[in-house]
DNA sequence: AACGGCGCCAACCGCAGCCAG
DNA sequence: CCTGGCTGCGGTTGGCGCCGT
């Protein structure tokens, strides 16, 4: 048995809110506050609609203090970081914004800064709409605003077009690079250092630390890899070291580790650029550069990488090569598992970086 | 001028957590 | 402790309006 409904949805309207309705409900609260039930609020009031549609229209538009319009360089900046450091909490962000909420701040997010930061045009989703990228990177309404559009993924920089207030860093090859992040320490304090706010050119040096803009590694289709993009395999494990011995060369668990680690330090980065791979083709370029995966790696995990081992083997399975990793990048890897599944399901090839030509 | 594509944003939906009874 | 109701949150959707063809 499901759970009753809030409301008699035949009864209620729905759709935009009339002056009327928005006159009558914020009179009412304004006189006598919600009475904390917005359940109840509606009948109290006369109005055909559901309290959560009550209680949402005055939050988002009714309330006093409500700030409309564009949002400031610094609110970009403080919603940037934020979303970097603790994800799509948007209440959370809310509450460092006076006047704006949640809401706004999530369309804002979805709608420009995505774009903004990571360039490309998101991955269509099932029950998304088709977007074309090129077409809408170069509409009038974004060239008023300049993007990275035209800097993802070719090597040209714009040094912090949007935030000017922020250091203005060249795009640095290794996190050593980046001012004030402590090399010792976890990944997740490693960024906290840097204050949460990232410009573009912060989360590019972070990129770039394994994805090498500005020398590409050109590495043609090989059957292997036409399987791992057509064929989403079950085992992640096995995708992981078939990425591990294409791109980095790197010890297995090495790599498995530095993934996880990666994930775990800009998970939401990390689920951004998975959402852009989408129109992967075999004239895709797939980049990789083993020197600054293994900088990054020695970045992020300090001696954890060093605890690896460092013999290349052939395995697919994890207990295979638990017995050559640090037991505590098994732990740390089996704690995780059940996200990386779920994130990964069509496995490794959405965690690859492609940049087109 | 008409039409289609797309971006934007208000609003809806469903789920999870909280809390009172 | 359990249950049911309410609130809050985040993801998604629908519709309007702008823009290009």
């Amino acid at each position: 048995m499901g759970r009753a409904p809030c409301c008699d949805k035949a009864n209620v309207k729905k759709g935009p809110w009339s002056p009327e309705e928005d006159a009558r409900l914020k009179a009412y609260i304004e006189q006598h506050g919600t009475g904390g039930n917005w359940i109840a609020l509606p009948q109290k009031i006369g109005l055909k609609r559901c309290g959560k549609s009550c209680r949402l229209r005055w939050l988002n538009y009714l309330r006093p203090n409500i700030k409309h319009g564009a949002f400031s360089e610094e609110e970009e900046s403080i919603i940037c970081g934020l979303y970097v450091t603790i994800g799509s909490r948007w209440s959370i962000i809310a509450a460092q914004l006076p006047g704006r909420t949640d809401n706004d701040i999530k369309n804002y997010w979805n709608t420009r800064l995505k774009k903004k930061l990571f360039g490309r045009q998101p991955k269509e989703r099932s029950t998304g709409r088709i977007t074309n990228g090129l077409k809408a990177e170069t509409t009038k309404r974004d060239q008023k605003e300049p993007s990275m559009v035209n800097g993802a993924g070719n090597g040209i920089v714009n040094h912090n077009q949007y935030w000017p207030q922020l250091a203005d860093f060249t795009t640095p090859s290794t996190l050593h690079e980046i001012p004030n992040i402590p090399h010792h320490g976890s990944p997740v304090d490693q960024l906290a250092c840097v204050g949460g706010r990232f410009s573009e050119d912060h989360l590019r040096s972070v990129f770039s630390t394994f994805v090498d803009f500005q020398n590409p590694i050109h590495i043609p289709p090989t059957p292997l890899i036409s399987e791992m993009l057509t064929e989403p395999s079950s085992n992640i494990l096995g995708s992981f070291q078939s990425v591990n011995s294409i791109c980095c060369d790197t010890p297995q668990s090495s790599n498995t580790h530095f993934i996880n680690t990666i994930r775990e330090a800009v998970p939401n980065a990390w689920n951004e650029l998975q959402y852009f791979v989408n129109d992967v083709s075999e004239d895709e370029v797939i980049y990789s550069n083993q020197q600054s995966s293994d900088v990054l790696l020695e970045a992020f995990c300090g001696n954890c990488s060093s605890r690896a081992s460092s013999t290349p083997e052939s395995s697919n399975s994890w207990n295979d090569m638990s017995s050559l990793v640090d037991p505590l990048t098994v732990s740390e890897y089996e704690a995780c598992r059940p996200v990386i599944q779920q994130d990964c399901s069509a496995p490794f090839r959405e965690s690859m970086y492609f940049v087109p030509r």
